[in-house]
DNA sequence: CTGAATCCAGTCGGATACTG
DNA sequence: CAGTATCCGACTGGATTCAG
């Protein structure tokens, strides 16, 4: 996972920045989606996938097992008949609800914007 | 390009929501990377060549055409000799640098923490 | 219900070479 | 310098199946 590398670089890697690290966490299918859910509640993973309704059950573990190994979602077991469990943000993943609150006002004015065109150059 | 899109879905389509619409904006390898250098000061391809060390000309060509047709980076072209070209955000590609501040400043946080751990539920 | 395992088609992006 | 074209391996994520 991450930044994909070259293989074949005679340059030291590039100082990994902080902006790559963290997209990592966001870039994978859904992932921006269930941090957003969990900002506004916390939630079982059946409500997530009706939340998000055309995830699949893999995708959506998978997400939530790297969100919680990365420290921004945490789960909780709750020992009820039959067992279930909850998932929550944790106060890192809670600093990003700001954040993307301002990429969905960016997304608001792209689906309004003019269709987009191809923007070819120098034809 | 998109959300991937489940193809057996007996539920109507997803309100393609806001957040998803950005987010493929940010999801492509570099394109926050872009975007960010881009918020600094207007420049040219070979520079962002240079900011981005690992990029390669293939990728970083697609990004700024994406982002063009997008609405979040104009390009210009200078008539000197040889003729050069500087990208820089557009009014719309402005607003994303707050957001990527905030990205940034979780990146950070993630770097000092505790390597990941695994996360298995339920052995 | 909450997942994990397997399979596999489609996509992404690096390498390389080439043009104006 | 500023890109574009082609090739191709690696990875992603959907579908499906199975388990506790």
């Amino acid at each position: 996972m991450g930044l994909p590398v070259r293989k074949n670089r005679t340059a030291p890697p590039p100082p990994t920045c902080a902006l790559g690290e963290c997209m990592n966490l966001l870039r994978p299918a859904w992932a921006a989606n269930v941090v957003w859910y969990l900002g506004a509640a916390p939630r079982r993973f059946g409500e997530l996938r009706r939340d998000l309704p055309s995830i699949s059950a893999r995708v959506l573990s998978a997400r939530l097992r790297t969100l919680e190994s990365q420290g921004v979602v945490e789960r909780r077991a709750i020992d009820t008949s039959p067992p279930t469990s909850e998932y929550l943000l944790t106060d890192l993943g809670r600093e990003l609800i700001p954040a993307l609150r301002t990429i969905v006002a960016v997304g608001e004015q792209l689906k309004q914007r003019p269709p987009a065109r191809p923007a070819r150059h120098s034809r």
